[in-house]
DNA sequence: ACAAAGAATGAATAGTGATTCACTTATTAA
DNA sequence: TTAATAAGTGAATCACTATTCATTCTTTGT
């Protein structure tokens, strides 16, 4: 009997496998899903592409994979803000602002994550995210109701309006046509962008002008 | 000199082109997009596959020009139900719930358009549309804006958000996986969805609950 | 040093489906 | 009838990448 598993082993592989996940990472980042081929992936990792696979079972595992950690940083952002003090719609509109500001300081990624056409598992994942977001508004949306500051509606209705508006909002701003050419990617242009989708979600669910 | 395009060959030609149109339209409603592959609408069409590249420069233009064909008819409608008489506020109602109505009519086919994964010729036609549905709303908000029916806002904004609302809120029920199992679409279930978008986005033009 | 087990390699393979093109058939005008 | 031209055909080709696997290289325990 000779070779068993050691912990140096075990460690090395984590690491070769967190390097990979990291890299493809990378590589969607820069130009998202459509050309991170799992070839340029194990180039920029440094491996060969048949290793890849002792790590993911296929490409698609490998981006839904990178697709949850990346949208799921940005679901924790949007729970964070609604979870501060306050009553419900300052809340909401402190998590919309976070959620639009974020995805137009990294635009690339925000666009992969939202609108970029991707395979049906990473598809998937995108649908099971937006109603992640459409769950913590929908609390916050209840929240409201209870406290007084939202009148009565149907808080997930209303919630999955609140992803729409704002992601369509972003789509166009976000596409990467649009960000090569203008400087509208600078945060003084953003400004009014961000207020009037915030302004148009707030009074659709409050009824107010803000 | 001898054979030179005739009267009855032009029809001929025409006739065959729209047969392999309404065919591949078919496939389209039937499957989507994705299962619409060359072979399929040949067959449907009774020609050759070669056939097909004799009337449409490739499979994407086949396509975008079918997405066209079968948006234009609801932006159409949306236009129309927008050139009613009344104030913007009833007329932008009627218009979304036209939208939506009918979405959930032909559920297989909105979906396609709305949602389903698609080539990125046909995905620009769809970023296209989503624009133009956009401006006809933008125009009433305006009128609202100067009848004094909605308040002052960023009409175009606004505008975007509502496509984006309404999309949203329709992807969920439209999606072939809901669709086959249970009985969501029959018209009594779905009239309380209708009714909780439209009331989300005529609140977020207006500030008024109706 | 050696054998057992695993990890890494990357060229070759495979699946998919759009597109082509050499050839056949049809239409037209003289 | 015939020559000229075009339309139709569909098996073969092509393009693109994900995935495999026979082989080589490493690690480990005796």
């Amino acid at each position: 009997m000779a070779y068993r598993e050691t912990e140096k082993m075990r460690n090395r592989k984590s690491e070769a496998r967190k390097r990979i996940f990291q890299c493809a990472f990378q590589c969607v980042m820069k130009g998202g899903f459509r050309n991170a081929q799992i070839t340029h992936v194990a180039q920029a990792a440094g491996v060969a592409t048949g290793t890849i696979y002792r790590y993911f079972d296929s490409k698609e595992e490998l981006f839904a994979e990178i697709f949850r950690s990346a949208t799921q940083r940005e679901v924790d952002k949007v729970a964070e803000a609604l979870a501060t003090e306050g009553n419900a719609v300052t809340r909401l509109e402190a998590a919309l602002r976070q959620f639009a500001e974020r995805a137009l300081r990294g635009p690339t990624m925000a666009w992969s994550l939202i609108a970029e056409p991707v395979d049906p598992k990473v598809e998937a994942e995108r649908i099971l995210y937006r109603q992640a977001y459409a769950r913590h508004f929908e609390q916050a949306i209840r929240d409201g109701i209870e406290e007084g500051s939202i009148p009565p509606q149907e808080a997930r209705q209303s919630s999955t309006c609140l992803v729409g508006a704002i992601a369509e909002s972003l789509v166009g701003p976000l596409s990467p046509a649009q960000a090569e050419s203008d400087q509208t990617n600078s945060p003084e242009h953003q400004q009014p962008l961000v207020d009037s989708i915030v302004c148009f979600c707030i009074q659709g669910l409050t009824g107010t002008r803000r």
